[in-house]
Order: structure tokens, then sequence, then C-alpha cells
DNA sequence: ACCTGAACACCGTTCAAGT
DNA sequence: ACCTGAACACCGTTCAAGT
């Protein structure tokens, strides 16, 4: 009962929490957007004063980095084998789906300096794999950064649409009976066409450094 | 005098037009962020009552994407010749140079759906290089997605700060005299890098669809 | 320690009324 | 046609007061 309560977003006599303002708010992104979550309303699905979240969330700014942190908590540590191609791709695929499950906050958080920060399990995943990739341990962070932001590129034009916009530009007379399953492996052979750029890419600059062409 | 209050920011005898309420907010923008760019401000600095605005703009959203319109519509139309590789590493940095006169503007930009649109310069310059690359017609709507939402990516990351804060995570001890200069060139070398693993990349897998690594 | 009500200084937008 | 004042329904946040 307390459970259901609590999966409902309602539920009261159990204490105010950081945490379970967080998961809250989280709810109320996953369902809205950022834009529609204000301190006024996540206090009320919370069933309390909207001046009691300042006892526990100094202001609107840390309450989203909080909802951030969070989930950036849930990203797998896998481990896996394979050559670092393959664990960096094991790597890309994970990031997607994490944030396919939360694009309203995947378009809020991009655009914040902090969005992946140097504590991430993403981040600290990458720069193992990019070690033993053969990285000089000084060019690490540089190339890190690098491909985290192309990739978060990616992720981010999922989220708002913008990939698939651009890409069905010239589909527009592709008349097919199964369009919803089509565009899904669509987007799939998609994510599957940059996370081969970036790997080749970064292949292909790790052999030669300072070439641009094959 | 009149071109001074133009400049200034203050200008009214002058009849308000939809293009001079833009720039007034890509004014307001490029100085405070989108965040502190509000309707009532916007007026306060065209001198007029807030109400007024609504007579040549919609809504807030329609005001923003006027903006980026107006942006988006310096786009340099270079036509220059060399490869395919030369060509896009010249809108490439053609783009970046635009994007840091608007970096408060790019950070809000990018998380929404039309970023770019398909009758921007920047993507009809890009699509035209990728037909003279080779790609095959079926595919250069969604490879010039792809390149889009990578490179847009770093342009935020570049414009919100997080590229240089990743990448410095390790640069904690190198004390230099010469800091600023060395920050500057230290960005170009990185975009350099982005820049390259985008052409290689896309060259590999343009030769051999379906490989991933060399 | 934790919660709350009232208040402050803002928002975007609507609409009826003015010229 | 263009502009405006008043009003509505919101915001985030502060602060003094309550338990």
């Amino acid at each position: 009962m307390a459970a259901a309560a609590q999966a409902s977003g309602r539920s009261r006599d159990v204490r105010l929490t950081e945490e379970g303002i967080y998961a809250a708010a989280l709810r109320l992104i996953d369902a809205d957007g950022v834009g529609a979550l204000s301190m006024r309303k996540l206090a009320a699905a919370l069933e309390v004063n909207p001046m009691s979240l300042y006892h526990h969330v100094p202001n609107r700014a840390a309450l989203l980095r909080g909802v951030k942190n969070l989930v950036a908590a849930q990203f797998p540590s896998t481990a896996s084998g394979g050559t670092w191609q393959d664990q960096l791709r094991q790597v890309a695929y994970d990031f997607r789906s994490l944030a396919h499950r939360h694009r309203n906050l995947v378009m809020y958080a991009f655009a914040s300096p902090d969005s992946i920060e140097p504590e991430d399990r993403f981040w600290q995943a990458l720069c193992r794999i990019l070690e033993t990739a053969g990285v000089p341990s000084t060019e690490v962070t540089r190339i890190g950064a690098v491909l985290t932001s192309l990739f978060s590129g990616f992720i981010l034009g999922e989220a708002n649409g913008s990939v698939e916009r651009l890409s069905a530009m010239s589909a527009a007379g592709r008349a097919s009976a199964t369009e919803e399953a089509a565009n899904s492996t669509d987007a799939d052979r998609t994510f599957e066409l940059a996370v081969r750029i970036l790997i080749t890419g970064l292949a292909a600059q790790l052999e030669r450094p300072g070439a641009t062409s094959a």
C-alpha cells in the first residue's frame, strides 16, 4: 500500500528525502518534460508544502543536477572482453538505452556544462577503454572529451527528434505498410552508422595521427 | 544618432519590426543567455510596451526560433574547391566560428528539435558535399543527419564548456605562464581532432561499408 | 530539526479598449 | 493596423513564525 502510493507518486506519512524528491522529479520529467517541472508541482505530487523541498534541495538547478546524477548512477559497469572497439561499442549501446528511457531529461541535461562529470561511470569506463586501446595517457582525457561530446550530440539528436527529422527528408513518398517497424530498425541502423564512424575514425587517428583520409 | 541608439539597444521613433525584435533579442541573449531573456525585458530594451511584441511575434518560442534563423542565415555559402574532405573541413570551421559568436544561443538551440532545419544553409552545403563524395543519394540525408548531430554535440560541448572541463581533468598540475594562449590553441587542437575523427570515420565507412575497424 | 504561510519580485499570455 | 493597460494564472525563492 505504501509501495502503491510511492509508485503512483503519492506518498505522505513517509518522511521527505533527498532521494525521494529526485525520484519523484524524474517521474514528472519523464512524463511532461523539464520545462513543466516546477517546485510547486513537484511538491503537489509529493503532497507536501512547496517550501518543504528547500530543506532538502537548495534550489531548482540543484534539483535537476540531482535527478541527472540519479540517472547517471544507473549506467551499468560492464567489464566485457573483446577488442577496445567491441568495448566502446558496448558502452555506446549501454549509454543509448539508458538515455532512451529518459529523453526529456537528456534534452535538458546535455545543454548544461555538467551533463557528464568526471565522476560519472560512463566517463570512467570510457577512459579505461581508451587506455587499453593504447591512447597515450596525456591524451586520454582530450580524446575522451571529444568522443563524449560527439556521441552526446547524436544521443541528443535522437532524444529531440532532429536526427529522424533530417534523415527522413528524402523518404517523403515511401508508402509502407510496416512504417512503424521500419522506423524503429531504421533508427537502429542510423545509430550503428554513428558508432561506426566514431570507432573507425578513432582507430584511424590512433594508427597515423595527423592524417586526414585513408 | 539613430544608429547610436540602435547600437546601444535603444531605438524608438523607429517602427517595431520582426527583424528588429530578433536582432534586439540576439543582443540580450549574447549578453546574458536565453534564460535571462523575457518578453518584458526585451520590450524594455526596445522601449516598447511588452504587449506590442505580440503583434509581430506569436510567442516566446517563436521569438527564439526567429533569432536562431537570423543567425543561421549568416552561415557563409562558401563554394570552395578541393576534395570533399577539404570541403567538409571548411564547412565545419565555418560553422564553428559562427557558433562561437553566439554561445548562449547555441546552448539553447541545440536542445530543441529544429536546431538545424532542412532549409538551413549549413544543411544544404553538407548534403551537396556528400553527393560529390559519392554517397548514394538514398543515404545522403541519413549520413548528413548523423554527421550533423555528432558535430553539433562537439559545438555544444565547446559552448557550454564541457569539452574543456573533461579535457582538463588530467592537466591539474601543468603550471604554465602562458596559460591563456595555451588554452586557446589547445581548444583548436581538440576541435581539429574532432573534425579528423568525423572525416576519416566517414571516409572509411564510404570505402567499405559494414567494416568496423581498419 | 523540520515544516509552513505569507509575501516579493518576477514570468508568458489574453483580451478588451484605445488611437 | 497598431499599440496599450489591466488582469490571470503561474513561477522561484526568502523569511519569520510555528512545532
